[in-house]
DNA sequence: ATCCAAATTGTGAACGCTAACAACAGCTAG
DNA sequence: CTAGCTGTTGTTAGCGTTCACAATTTGGAT
């Protein structure tokens, strides 16, 4: 009874016009060898019969989907998501679509199931948000022809072309800030220990300490959350000494503003914090948080740059592209001169 | 110079197991009728050449991509990117891939567009995440044979099936609360005037407040943003009837939360602040948040299990189904009784 | 042994498109 | 007037699968 209803397809379009098929391809692919008024016409019979191309048949004889594929990690938070938002926004710009595979944990055998899905759907390329080197590695394995970026993670593989913040420069802003606003020290409150950006930061931090002569104090490490943050911020406000505290993240900086404003430690007048990420509710923490931003889409459309430029340059494998953007400081309330 | 890389195709694979393309087909989509013995034969025979199926032959004939769209807005808040995330999972378990489609605005056009791309990437159906009723009516445009179901937005349309919270419900849940610890009357900050989500919440609100023979205070629309909580909750601190306040989400009453911080009204001692959502980081709020929990993933989930059931039902094009989910009332400190 | 049904395998022919080449027009130059 | 170019169009042959059907084998039951 459903009546099997035929899509329209270039052959349609090909009688309409009176032309052949391949004619139709030739305006379809805008091929310039074609008389302006048959192309006219063809576009005419296209538009009354509602053609689409058929992008299955297309790329089953080139080889190409104009589909990317994604693979991200925790997409739900802001940094992944804004990332995602950029490339999309890219990507779309440039006539691709994204798919995305998500994996629930960086290890290395969920990557190489996310690449080996992408690629049986036929992408021609894949940006991974990877924050581990286990991502990286996993791309390695991707199969020959397929061109793979990597954004946000740390700077240690040489094998794929990155993009990523840099994130010593920024934890180097904040602490130089803190220093700068003359207190003796800065704490700093880590992110997941096995994270090379978390450890960045770290590095970043403890330079700049070191550089300028101040006691470097212990770090802890743990996770990006809040509830962390608020756990070790509870422990720093007991501590008199503790007068400015770098934290790896905006959301563990909530949670040690929390700890401080519990302890009756008030911020920024007893204590300075500074925040890593600048989501875009940190300008209305109490007090507003003074922060360093990473432009998370920026990073995404950059990302699709690279990919875009790596899969063009077909002949000439040359070295992998790094790039590297650099985070600014955002000065807002949580940070001001130590007491006394 | 760069050798044609042939890549395995099912009749390598056929050639080397001895057996014929179709044969191998058969083991690739578990048709009963092959012997046990040959199965084993083709299997290995893939394995040993690594052969990959090429979905764009597949899809090509069958009709069939295993992909599935996403039509997204704003993906980068908390709230899509969650669904996104639970759609990305269900999808997965259930051997789609995910095709995502953002649109910049809730415009009619842009939706059309987004559903005319995924289309022509052949998609076996469509999610959208439609906050708005263009997006909902944007669906019904879409192509015959292509199912579409519509999640988190307001329950308007029948043609589509939806999932959705019930904001209505939770609304209630807050203003109740509100109203058992012996607040005379509840203050409402609402989100974008234009959003029936934000509506919904109003007369969930209103309602509760009418049924107790409460006044029932002006409200006041904007966005869902911070800095609308900010600005609004200034006026509210001033007014010193305000005992409780009801927000549209959560991240407008962080700036309500601050604005009253700031004006010298401790929050709960003197005024009580309910959210909406309850993002990752509600509980470290200064005071820990309360607010009314939607469970995005879930939605994302449910949606995909719609979607999926509703594909089935190929020959019996019942009415569609209407998922709602009611969302709970998560109790923390930023509610206590009024003064005195 | 014989025959029928079921199980297993093989053989074209699509699917809708692009690539490669052939064919034909119109034009310029000799 | 003809050779040779350029611009325009048509023809044929895949791309790698699955589908429909035919062919073959197998396994009882007669």
């Amino acid at each position: 009874m459903p009546s099997k209803k035929r899509v329209t397809v270039m052959r349609d379009v090909a009688k309409l016009a009176g032309v052949s098929h391949q004619t139709v391809s030739r305006v379809l692919n805008e091929h310039p060898n074609v008389k302006q008024e048959t192309r006219t016409r063809v576009l005419e019979a296209m538009q009354s019969l509602n053609y689409r191309r058929n992008l299955a048949a297309r790329t089953l004889v080139t080889r190409q989907s104009h589909t990317l594929g994604l693979i991200g990690f925790e997409t739900t938070l802001f940094g992944p998501a804004s990332m995602l938002y950029g490339i999309e926004d890219a990507a779309r710009a440039a006539g691709y679509l994204v798919s995305i595979a998500t994996v629930r944990n960086l290890e290395r055998r969920e990557v190489l199931e996310a690449v080996d899905r992408l690629s049986q759907h036929a992408v021609d390329g894949i940006i991974a948000i990877a924050p581990k080197p286990a991502v990286t590695n996993g791309l390695l394995q991707a199969p020959g022809g397929l061109y793979c970026v990597a954004v946000g993670g740390a700077g240690e593989t040489d094998a794929v072309p990155t993009v990523r913040v840099d994130n010593a420069a920024g934890a180097r802003l904040a602490t130089q800030h803190l220093l700068g606003l003359g207190h003796r020290t800065v704490h700093h409150v880590g992110g997941p220990h096995d994270w090379p950006e978390a450890q960045e930061r770290v590095m970043g931090w403890r330079d700049t300490l070191y550089e300028a002569g101040a006691v470097v104090p212990p770090v802890a490490f743990d996770s990006w959350t809040a509830e962390w943050g608020y756990r070790r911020g509870q422990e720093l406000a007991r501590d008199p000494e503790v007068t400015a505290v770098f934290c790896a993240n905006d959301r563990i900086a909530l949670g040690v503003l929390r700890a401080l404003h519990e302890a009756g430690r008030p911020v920024p007048h007893e204590v300075s914090v500074v925040g890593f990420d600048d989501m875009p509710d940190s300008g209305y923490f109490l007090p507003p948080l003074t922060t360093v931003r990473q432009d998370f889409a920026e990073l995404g459309r950059r990302s699709l740059t690279l990919l875009l430029q790596h899969m063009a340059d077909t002949d000439e494998p040359e070295a992998p592209a790094h790039i590297v953007v650099t985070p600014e400081l955002v000065v807002r309330g949580s940070t001001a001169p130590p007491p006394r």
